[in-house]
DNA sequence: TGTACATCAGTGAACGCGCGTTCACTGATGTAC
DNA sequence: TGTACATCAGTGAACGCGCGTTCACTGATGTAC
């Protein structure tokens, strides 16, 4: 195959980034190869560096892109819902602690899916402050939806994302389908507040996208 | 070095698992090598498979032992404070939401630190069934310290335990001293229920170890 | 609009590297008598 | 207690593999005139 037109080209490009967004998702960020970023715009890795200064590069832009798109689902949820109406809160908590989020991580959250990633990242490094520039984005979507002000959390924002990405990874990480959904639940049960338990409802709620 | 004393032999591989258990929760479980594991006891590579029947069954031992000593740490505090004391959870929750822990992850919780790992292992597997287990033993550990009952939670030490993970995570992975440290305070606010905030102390809590 | 040519997107082979695992070998340890 | 020998813990070289990155090459695209 010889020269692509540009029109092309930035398909490609944009393919790339695209499917990597989702493999760092679903399988962490440095378990992506080239060749398999490469291979999903059917291309293969020799021309990878046309695109891309490094492989570092190309991780930190797919990571960026996903925190995009969550945050433009958040912005949706709340716009749907209203302004500073809680229901907006509920219902991204009720999709967020779904089995659908925890079974399906391509489509979902980047906090929860790459922070160990992050976490091992040298300070300074492309992937960790995309990561951090990444959490702001969504603790500003949480506290979009939150009740005005509780008493005595320094950030009720912070500590929800914290209860989120920790239920979502450990109900991941569980072996065993009991314990899995415990975590779900018993999160859904804290968030709720005072308020009746809500158990995970029959029918699974829609995804983000 | 030619064959060397039972005595020595078992030596070594206690010394193999015990910093192996460190290094799986200071790198994650998959950034560790087997020429480095053996080379904490002073060890070629070259004798592992006299050891270990694979690299996968030396990191299920060593994230078991990690486990074992968490769980071993809680029930002294628990014992030090008396049961069903509610100082003990408050000087557990200071100690898990300290900087220090945070900054050492080596001789911390294992279920931080190695969660992404066993998420990404496949059902069954030695890494996976061990992690599990070992959540299971911090939830009991934790509803040991837990005050009786909480309203309309399903399983509160669950909840807790989430958000510990989580928050110590979060506050990994960021790459600002101020953001990470308002994740360790946001939780600390959030489990320290309606009562009045607490400040990070002066002086950091000592090590569970 | 047509022609000549430089550009460059993609290919596929190659590189150096570190990994998990295997194996022939060494010689002190442990055991049988 | 002493001797003969089998055992086996550890060594270091080797294996096949997949990785990130580089590079010479191809030929349609894009551009200058």
């Amino acid at each position: 195959m010889p020269r692509m037109s540009r029109a092309v080209t930035e398909q490609h490009r944009r393919q790339v980034i695209e499917s990597t967004s989702r493999l760092i998702r679903e399988k962490g960020a440095d378990r992506v190869t080239v060749p398999e970023a490469m291979a999903t715009a059917g291309l293969t890795h020799g021309g990878f560096y046309r695109h891309f200064a490094s492989k570092d590069d190309l991780l930190a832009q797919a990571l960026a892109a996903a925190f995009t798109e969550r945050r433009a689902a958040m912005d949706r949820i709340t716009e749907e819902h209203g302004s500073a109406d809680a229901s907006a809160r509920t219902a991204f908590l009720a999709m967020y602690l779904s089995e659908l989020h925890r079974d399906h991580p391509a489509d979902g959250c980047p906090a929860a899916a790459v922070a160990a990633d992050a976490a091992h990242a040298e300070p300074g490094t492309p992937l960790r402050t995309t990561f951090t520039a990444g959490l702001r984005q969504l603790a500003d979507g949480l506290r979009q939806m939150d009740e005005p002000a509780r008493d005595g959390d320094a950030d009720a924002a912070l500590a929800d994302l914290a209860l989120l990405v920790g239920t979502v990874l450990l109900s991941r990480a569980s072996d065993d389908e009991d314990l899995s959904r415990a975590f779900l639940a018993a999160a859904r049960d804290r968030l709720a507040g005072r308020a009746a338990p809500s158990p995970e409802p029959a029918t699974a709620p829609a995804p983000l996208t």
